[in-house]
DNA sequence: GTGAAAGCGCTAACAC
DNA sequence: GTGTTAGCGCTTTCAC
């Protein structure tokens, strides 16, 4: 099974020049010796050994993508767009799973250092941003999903504030007044958007906005019970939220069918991302969808030719959201 | 940024073996010498290029895997584990997405030919038994969650027929005796041998089984709305579901809902994985629960082993799986 | 159009 | 304990 290119010219009668010619079609070879290399190819089953290439041309034609989490349909999605971009110009992808540790994060960041990737794609981080500039200085990397104030590097996100305002507004129309909103504490730039594009929305249509609706937690489906009893608890109590994601808007959905409350009916939950199960659920969630595939195409895309072409877009892309009415927003 | 072991070493005054050595432990080097080369690897920021060690040493440590579709939590958990047990070996994960297409299966395993991994797992494969024979001749393959009959490979599988048992008797348990079953058509193992479970239990519990009982389709959660429809329209109702996997349970669910059946009270429903959302959908899906981690870990694990240690453990492991009972069978 | 040869960065004999 | 050197498999000048 180790047939080396040395192998495939002695077999053919060439030298390992010509064959690497025919592999590449770096240059022009005779029909009769392509014919002689493509035979000698085919009886030995040669395949070339990567390694080699890669050393010699120092690429690997492979990115990492570093997840927060795993099983998110969210993540999943998007990788599925960078797979499906990478495949086409051959390159792969190597993922690794972050847990949001900064530790982890950076271990797995070697293996830019190391040459065991080309570049890399981060779907959030929690490297700061000078960590991420000073690496963006001398390897391709990009982020998606959600950006870093004063990264200067490769960006493809959705407008989070209008898609906050979108969801806001959806709810204003079906009649709600009293929106509340579960947000993520501390600085994740997403969440602050949506959280101001909710704010703008009710202004915008002479609703004040009230402290007491907006909580902060975190981002999981788990933090999703709390906030719920909370606003259930309030004495003039919301009649719609607005969860800062899928996950969330479920976790919600859940507490309140467990107090017995309808929603869809008595209470109005919209979230944000568009993950697999807000069609699934009961009721079916509503939702500002990503255009997760495309989102990952398109970062596929840019930061690969970053790679190939030498290019340094550090552009960041705005791609349009969309708005999906279901079953918990009520007819 | 492209400082070479030999930087290192003249920075040192060492030789370059020295250095190798230095990096890999490999053999004994004074502690002058160690504090150098050390030194000289901090002060010029040297990281070794994996390129080099790997084509001299003819490994990547990396092993690939194949999910039939992405976007599910049960393989989502699986590379969790793999990853976790991976990344303590120093082993990375490449994933791709085969979406049940040979063609697709068979460019992906080109990863093995051209030396871009050292081994892949399988996570289901609608390659042949002499095909995966025939690879596993040459290279490191292994099977999780789905086995192929007359493959001689390393396989990590819970015990489905036990599995399919166990959910059926639970629904015994209940009181029901009208018990339907979602399988999946074809000569997909899993589910032959979850239907052989159900009909055991059936027969030990005294029920015969009934073929109208019995729905055959596809995989995956589009599915259950017609299986359900078909079975909420017999003139002799089941009282009880054992869908094949939860993806299709969340379907027969959502489908009852839709049409005004209480799961839990009026319809009994149990699927198979254990996946994330069974927790959280509404009602909460009772599973026969996979031990998702276990397996990607216990894959990991032997597969690196055979890569490593040159081993060659071809043996099939079953792991227990559980019966976690939720909302969606009643109490 | 083709071949010889250098060399990508590293490890591992093999000498000393 | 250390250095010299061959060579992993490949691509790519540079001659011819």
């Amino acid at each position: 099974m180790n047939v080396t290119i040395k192998d495939v010219a002695k077999a053919a009668n060439v030298s390992v020049a010509t064959v690497s010619r025919v592999l590449n079609g770096s240059a022009s070879v005779s029909k009769e010796s392509t014919q002689r290399v493509n035979d000698a190819i085919r009886e030995l089953k040669y395949s070339p050994n990567f390694l080699g290439r890669n050393l010699r041309k120092c690429v690997t034609n492979r990115i990492l993508v570093i997840q927060p989490s795993s099983d998110h349909s969210l993540y999943a999605k998007i990788i599925a767009g960078m797979s499906d971009e990478a495949e086409k110009v051959g390159f792969d992808i190597v993922t690794a799973i972050s847990n949001g540790s900064r530790e982890s994060e950076k271990r797995q960041m070697d293996m830019l250092y190391n040459r065991t990737v080309d570049g890399a794609v981060l779907l959030g981080t929690s490297l700061d941003k000078d960590t991420i500039n000073s690496i963006a200085e001398n390897f391709n990397i990009a982020l998606c999903c959600e950006s870093v104030h004063g990264a200067d590097v490769l960006t493809v996100v959705v407008d989070d504030e209008a898609g906050g305002y979108d969801a806001t507004t959806a709810l204003i129309k079906k009649g709600h007044t009293k929106i509340a909103m579960i947000s993520v504490q501390g600085d994740v730039i997403s969440s602050g958007l949506r959280e101001r594009g909710y704010k703008k929305a009710l202004k915008d249509h002479g609703i004040e906005p009230r402290e007491e609706y907006i909580w902060h937690g975190e981002y999981e489906y788990e933090n999703a019970a709390a906030a719920t009893e909370y606003f259930l608890s309030l004495p003039d109590r919301p009649t719609a939220i607005f969860a800062v994601s899928d996950n969330l808007a479920a976790g919600v959905i859940k507490t309140a069918a467990q107090r017995g409350i309808a929603v869809g009916k008595e209470l109005a939950v919209i979230g944000f991302d568009g993950i697999t199960w807000c069609e699934r659920f009961v009721p079916s969630i509503s939702s500002i969808a990503q255009p997760c595939e495309e989102m990952g195409r398109l970062v596929a895309q840019k930061l690969i030719a970053n790679i190939t072409e030498g290019a340094s877009d550090k552009g960041r892309y705005t791609l349009k959201h969309s708005l999906v009415l279901r079953e918990s927003t009520g007819d």
